[in-house]
RNA sequence: GGGCGGUUAGCUCAGCUGGUCAGAGCGCCUGCCUUACAAGCAGGAGGUCGCUGGUUCGAGCCCAGCACCGCCCACCA
């Protein structure tokens, strides 16, 4: 009612939402007192965005569908809790401040531990919130007040905890251990941040000798075992050569030595099911401390394991002293050259294989044996198992359940230290002395044992360690805190498909483990927004949309809609066309407001009146899509949600309902001169009922646009739409009698319409008609409204009281045929409707040609259709086997079909 | 090497337990500045549903094989 809709044509999303977001957050809706049981509860414990982040397009739709979720669920009446928090992001933190200090001309060796966590610190505090207020721009409804970190002392407490605990249960231990070294972060990395890619090597083919006087007996050095490699370096580090026990060209060469090139080393020839016969030359020389495979024949064999690569990514002195020192590319290089010279470098032919790489810093995994601490995962996962078989907690889809328990049935141990400053550092302690280690909280002042001095392990836990706790430490977890008893276990995880296995599955673990129960009972694994050139967005491709651009552009509802929209269970390309969809619907959604808001009396009641057909129909229609929506949520599907909001609005409720009761709303009325007063109260009533109903369920989906009309529709006493109630179905208002009629009434309305545009009638005649149909007896004047026809009824000489009124004012004007009054039984043309056909009894400028060819058309049409449905009902096998009412249903469509035909 | 998913209109995608399921948005063509919206409204064109067989009275929808595309897992130097 007031001056917005007056004046502007189009919703303003730049306007309007920073006016929105200020009065939710105002408002206190976000922040639930912890009360009532999580049963009763809702609650999503957000994936906490790094620190160092910038929302990207997966973090755009996963914060759509859980504000999707959590407003639904609000609005439903539930206490909801949307836990918002970053996480400190180890290595990616790290990172960034380590290359401003480069820039500024220093490093973090030169700052030292203490300055650059302090650095660090520094530099979270100023630049470490920007994601949460993308966050707010997105419209994301999360509890802003109790914003968590991973690094906060009380979430260091909860850490520390939970070593302390799985250290004592002997689940984490330190061992000497072939790890992803990457060399890039100077850190060793999880099995899981370890991706392979392609890459072509070159393979050189080594010629080991046989040593001398070790089998046959003569003493003679007769013979090689050629062994192919693409890391030749490594081979300073070999500690055997083997070959298939069932290899017939090796069999008496098993036990024999071989001489290692350039070191003179003496190798022993061992036998292993591991090597292929068909691969290469059938022997394998073994690297137990470079090799993740060798280091598994080594273990078996007991073979020693040398380190020729160090840390520092340049040879160890175990290289020996030509080598020691180098870096290992420029090693390569030499150990080849030497390898030429000593006349043992057999050949070399390109290799293409999968090489593991570094998913934090891009560089190529460097194995490496090292002192790291490690988490025996098995008697973790046992009961994550269990809880995912059962059930307990369902993934949707349900193959990405299958997909996480896969990976847990055969999970490896994890390695969980990191080469890093920032992050959780290990609560162990140990005394130089005498070689004791302490793992506790609270470190010993000194050595129990012989009293020396303690230092603490200089490195700190995987970052995912801590993720892993997020949804009951966030809540205040091991303090029996509130928060916990109302918000513990959370009810949905939502999260894409990559981190299902680092982040959902040990936060099941961890949950079981520290809680008894599993954090969440659903996890939606959701869509990976792709570039629009179906490849992954990523900074190097340049080919990334951010999301807050297209925010500034289109308005966050928009890019919620079209995230919501074109997502799915699997990986879909951006579509900006869904996101103008979304934009097209905010401002529909806008007008359609204002042509209610502008039309209807301040003092009308928001009720449901089915004074007319089209009020029942509705209503109905309502209904049913309220239905539909609170289904479609609560099943994690949000395309279809989104689509099915889209259509109500586009369809049912602007391109009809509105239009059909224009007239009404003027005071056309029944047509009893100068409007109806009562009718038109009760249209009054009924538009403002759907109207807000409509806001409240699409709010969820697009809460500004909806927020903003509502403060035009609400009433005293009303609050925020974001706290209004969504809309509960009653299905007392279905009206099937209703939807056929409206069904019957816009099919005839639209064939219609096809028809004038064909034969060229102008838009503004009125054409007199007589209706030869059935069921049109509630909707024909609904027909000859949008349709624009002139009723006559059959036989009748003159305009009838009901369509004269409304008729005159178009038509009189132009001088249509017969638009005159007077018009008598003379058939122009017959169209085609369902259950009968229009008579027409004149029409300006008909194109006559164009009537008879649609009309042939339509002829053709109807005897292919009638020929398949005879031919199915001539079928003896459908009549005797398909259902009975499919049977009938084909006879009735048969039946309309021949007498639509028949009319023609 | 193993597993999973995809192949439907020019583009991006819907199509539930086989029987009006051949659809939507965008794009395209035609007509309308109809007093909510011209970033709008109305109408229209456009597809042998990857290929080949099979099951069935009936198949985008089920089965088998094949061809492409994508993803995940995995220890072939």
């Amino acid at each position: 009612m007031s001056e917005p809709f007056e004046s502007r044509t189009r919703y303003d999303p730049a306007e309007a939402e920073p006016r929105i977001l200020a009065a939710w957050l105002e408002s206190g809706l976000f922040h639930p007192e912890p009360a009532g049981t999580p049963a009763e509860n809702y609650s999503i414990a957000i994936p906490p965005p790094n620190v160092t982040g910038v929302l990207h397009m997966g973090h755009a739709l996963n914060g759509s569908i859980q504000d999707t979720l959590i407003r639904y669920h609000r609005m439903l009446g539930r206490r909801t809790k949307w836990i918002l928090g970053t996480d400190h992001a180890g290595i990616a933190t790290q990172t960034q401040v380590e290359r401003q200090l480069v820039a500024e001309g220093s490093g973090r060796e030169e700052l030292g531990r203490a300055a650059f966590v302090e650095r660090v610190w520094d530099w979270r505090s100023r630049y470490g919130g920007a994601i949460v207020e993308q966050y707010k721009r997105l419209g994301a409804s999360c509890d802003y007040q109790t914003e968590r970190f991973t690094l906060d002392d009380d979430y260091a407490a909860a850490v520390t905890k939970v070593f302390i605990a799985l250290f004592e249960k002997g689940l984490i231990y330190r061992d000497n251990y072939l790890v992803n070294w990457d060399p890039g972060t100077r850190s060793a990395i999880s099995d899981l941040e370890v991706a392979e890619q392609e890459v072509t090597d070159t393979l050189y083919l080594i010629a080991y000798p046989l040593a001398e006087g070790d089998g046959d007996g003569d003493g003679d050095a007769d013979g090689e075992v050629v062994v192919a490699t693409v890391r030749p370096e490594t081979m300073l580090a070999d500690t055997a050569v083997a070959v298939n026990p069932a290899d017939p060209r090796y069999q008496h060469l098993i036990g024999r030595e071989v001489i290692l090139p350039l070191l003179g080393r003496r190798l022993r020839i061992i036998a292993d099911d591991y090597v292929k016969v068909d691969f290469g030359s059938g022997a394998l020389k073994i690297t137990p401390g470079h090799d993740p495979n060798d280091f598994e024949i080594g273990r078996r064999h007991g073979l020693e394991q040398i380190s020729v690569i160090g840390e520092d990514g340049r040879m160890t002195e175990a290289a020996g002293p030509r080598f020691a020192g180098l870096p290992v590319a420029s090693a390569q290089a030499a150990v080849i050259a030497a390898l030429e010279e000593d006349g043992v470098l057999r050949g070399r032919e390109p290799l293409t294989h999968a090489v593991p790489f570094s998913h934090r810093s891009g560089r190529r995994i460097e194995p490496l044996i090292s002192l790291q601490w490690f988490m025996r995962m098995g008697p973790l996962a046992a009961p994550a198992i269990a809880a995912v078989e059962a059930g307990r907690v369902r993934f949707h889809p349900e193959s990405q359940g299958r997909r996480c328990l896969d990976w847990m049935e055969s999970i490896r141990p994890w390695c969980i230290s990191r080469q890093l400053w920032w992050g959780h550092r290990l609560p162990v302690y140990y005394c130089d002395a005498c070689e004791e280690t302490y793992v506790a909280a609270v470190p010993p002042a000194r050595c129990g044992l012989c009293d020396g001095e303690v230092r603490q392990d200089d490195d700190v836990l995987d970052t995912w360690f801590s993720s892993a706790l997020w949804p009951f430490v966030t809540l205040g977890w091991p303090e029996p805190t509130a928060e916990l008893a109302a918000f513990y276990p959370t009810d949905v995880l939502t999260t894409a498909r990559d981190i299902v296995f680092l982040w959902v599955a040990r936060m099941i673990m961890m949950g079981l483990e520290f809680t008894g129960e599993a954090p969440f009972h659903d996890v939606y694994v959701h869509s990976v927004i792709l570039a629009p050139d179906k490849r992954r967005m990523s900074k190097s491709l340049g080919n990334g949309v951010d999301p807050i651009a297209e925010i500034d552009r289109h308005g966050a509802d928009a890019v919620r809609f079209g995230l919501l929209a074109m997502s799915s269970t699997q990986d879909v390309p951006y579509s900006a066309e869904k996101i103008a969809q979304g934009q097209a619907l905010a401002n529909k959604l806008f007008n359609a407001s204002r042509f209610v808001l502008l039309r209807v009396a301040p003092d009308a009641v928001p009720a449901p009146v089915a004074a007319a057909i089209e009020d029942r129909w509705i209503l109905s229609r309502l209904t049913r899509i309220e239905l539909e929506l609170a289904r479609r949520i609560e099943a994690y599907d949000f395309s279809h949600a989104a689509h099915a909001v889209y259509d109500f609005v586009y369809r049912e409720l602007c391109d009809w309902y509105l239009e059909l009761v224009k007239g009404r709303l003027a005071g056309e009325g029944d047509g009893d001169g100068d409007g109806d007063g009562e009718d038109r109260l009760a249209v009054s009533q009924t538009l403002l009922h759907v109207l807000r109903e409509t806001l409240a369920l699409a709010h969820p989906l697009i809460p500004f646009v909806t927020e903003e009309v509502w403060t035009h529709v609400r009433r005293p006493g009303d609050g925020l739409l974001a706290g209004a109630a969504f809309p509960v179905a009653d299905e007392a208002l279905l009206d099937p009698r209703a939807e056929a009629g409206l069904e019957r009434a816009i099919a005839a309305t639209e064939a219609i319409r096809g028809w004038r545009d064909e034969v060229a009638i102008k838009p503004k005649v009125i054409v007199p008609v007589r209706l030869a149909a059935d069921g049109y007896d509630e909707v024909a004047p609904l027909v000859a409204r949008m349709a624009r026809l002139r009723l006559e009824t059959a036989g009748a000489g003159g305009p009838r009281a009901g369509g004269g009124a409304r008729a005159r004012a178009g038509a009189g004007a132009h001088g249509g045929v017969g638009v005159d009054g007077g018009v008598g039984g003379d058939v122009l043309v017959r169209v085609p409707v369902p259950g009968g056909i229009v008579e027409v009894l004149a029409g300006e400028g008909v194109d006559l040609r164009a009537h008879g060819e649609r009309r042939a058309k339509r002829r053709e049409e109807l005897e292919a259709e009638i020929a398949r449905a005879a031919g199915k009902l001539a079928n003896p096998g459908f009549v005797a086997k398909a259902p009975a009412e499919v049977v009938a249903a084909q006879h009735e469509r048969l039946a309309q079909l021949e007498a639509e035909l028949t009319a023609l």
